[in-house]
DNA sequence: CTGAAAGCGCTTACAG
DNA sequence: CTGAAAGCGCTTACAG
């Protein structure tokens, strides 16, 4: 599964090209960048011979031609080109990555986790931002299929027609963090989301907050339905109950809106609540402003708990109790996902960790 | 400079796909997608005339003709794979975006218009992250141009010998926010650092923050050394120079870390600057996590400016100020450097403009 | 207005 | 161990 640009010999040679190129100039090649035939030439085999030393093909070669080819490779500064081996074996190093949202920093860090272990399988990574768009979706999802990718992985997909089809049709497709809208299909990479609800559960009412709410995403991601049911279960399993005008969200796309907004409601209603899921960090965030146009202080006021644990918190969000995702091990399971042996798991469920920032307020305010 | 994917037949055909594809199913063509042949056989025309009538090659084609092609077209759910026509043509739609860290918002929001724009021109986009380290960067050049890669963009270059090469060698590339670190080189397209320095200089001095301080990443960075060169010369000039030990940074490669290390350093020394100008919004973040350890407030305390302004400001940073770059400009100036006439402009200088978030503090704390 | 044919740069049976 | 040749799916002069 190793491609060319980790073969030993290429990487050599791809490492030395531009030590070496001063020596012949590019004009030498008729084209630009050299050709398997220029290599051929020089090294005075046939172009037959230069491919599979080029591609490692085991005890089809002598030392000394292999040497040879080697040496002319790396004057020449020879690096395949990609569509002449697409074309031919009707499949490229390219894979696409359609995320929902490149805006959340969490999806960032997926991404170039993803990019940084596709790269080491040598291959290429695409990525597009689908606003969680549909239409957006269909329309990567062909030009995808145009360029013959060899994979299409999903960081959150939506229902479309186009992914129904290639579903259906057996495209090479990997669902991450959520799941396939359309029915089972695996591949599938994320975390055990249930219960992560559990535990956010256990946690702001272990810490004493009897008043609870949940502001949520869109439920037809199942990851955003699977960390709410989780939650909502726990809850009610310790005796807090969250009456159906405790769950909600809003009208607007961005995540950061339907937290401003949804906190609004919260808060038009009277008391905040003392404790409050929010299902992504997004919404925590637009949750946590609407807070501070209040006066009112996290986690002196309440407790509030995103979902992702963006890497940026730490820094900038100290006052957020979040479910951490594990960004960088996305990366390999995604690539395993992608190379794997077809009775490799079909299902990747990587670890999360709730991360407690804040300490409980000594006592609760009394306004 | 219209591609495939938007011209009107094709688009047509390629949204038809998904709908008509359920009466003729894959199998029907030998190798899973509808090739050219297919088409051809089916519209009763030869290979090439389907190829005019899809590239929308004009006045090569009666009415009938075209009408026949694009039934076929959608009947079949037809559309050119990329690798054929890269390889004829000896250059691909793919644009290669190396940036320098994918975990800065902001570079997040730039590669995100970027993709648009490009996307809107039939091009796609491979999103690299070099790390600003110059062996990936060199890695990702060698391999993106393996791929034919229609231009280069280079969003935070970094010097490495693969780059200097490239630029002499006349590859298509575009330096965004960063001049090229291997001499003059164009398009370019960023902003004007020199000038934003100098505001930020009078936003803090107006403020009456006569204790500057700056906290900056590395000066090989031509965005940073003009950031600085302003702040200092419009400091001095209004009468409040800054001495050399209040211009400092950090030994780390992450902003965050230069951030946090040169707080610590400054304060250190004692009584911390009123004023502190971050070159970047990350070493903003890290500056005021250790002012926070350290019991101050901003804007109470002192006055913080960072640089980008990231689109979370607004929601996780309302402490800061920082100057916005148009994220969304990006693109559009991107894709024009590509896709412009040689007598385009070679330089596209975007507008800044400083966000003041916070009020000056009432008065200066007394301790 | 239309088609036959060459050729882009590879890989891979098939012979030798 | 090595090479000649076919063919992947396109585009594009060139004829007609």
């Amino acid at each position: 599964m190793r491609g060319y640009p980790f073969d030993p010999v290429a990487r050599k040679a791809g490492i030395a090209t531009f030590a070496r190129m001063t020596i012949r100039p590019a004009s030498r090649h008729p084209h630009g960048q050299p050709s398997i035939a220029s290599v051929a030439a020089r090294a005075g085999v046939s172009i037959a011979t230069v491919s599979r030393v080029v591609n490692g093909v085991a005890n089809k070669a002598s030392a000394e031609t292999t040497a040879r080819v080697r040496q002319a490779i790396l004057e020449l500064g020879y690096r395949p080109i990609s569509a002449g081996r697409d074309l031919r074996q009707r499949s490229s190093r390219i894979v696409a990555l359609l995320t929902a949202n490149l805006a959340n920093p969490a999806m960032a860090a997926i991404a170039a986790a993803a990019e940084a272990a596709l790269r080491a399988d040598g291959l290429v990574m695409v990525l597009c931002d689908t606003h969680d768009r549909p239409d957006l979706q269909d329309e990567y999802l062909l030009a995808m299929r145009a360029q013959r990718a060899r994979a299409i992985v999903l960081l959150g997909a939506v229902a479309s027609p186009g992914l129904a089809r290639m579903q259906a049709e057996g495209e090479t497709l990997v669902f991450v963090s959520r799941r396939s809208p359309h029915g089972t299909a695996t591949p599938f990479v994320g975390i055990d989301n249930r219960r992560a609800g559990t535990e956010v559960a256990r946690h702001l009412v272990g810490r004493g907050c009897a008043d609870l709410a949940v502001v949520h995403g869109a439920l037809s991601s199942s990851a955003t339905a699977e960390r709410l049911a989780g939650f909502r279960a726990e809850a009610r399993r310790l005796g807090c109950a969250l009456p159906p005008r405790a769950i909600l969200s809003a009208a607007a796309t961005e995540h950061l809106e339907i937290g401003y907004q949804a906190m609004s409601v919260l808060l038009r209603r009277g008391r905040a609540p003392t404790g409050i899921f929010c299902t992504s960090d997004l919404i925590a965030f637009g949750a946590h402003r609407r807070l501070l146009e209040e006066g009112l202080a996290v986690p002196r006021d309440l407790t509030l708990v995103g979902f992702d644990d963006s890497p940026l918190n730490d820094w900038v969000a100290p006052w957020l109790d979040s479910v951490r995702v594990p960004y960088d091990s996305f990366g390999p399971a995604i690539a395993r996902a992608i190379a794997g042996s077809p009775d490799a798991d079909a299902e990747t469920t990587l670890p999360h960790r709730l991360i407690v920032r804040t300490q409980p307020p000594p006592e609760r305010r009394d306004d």
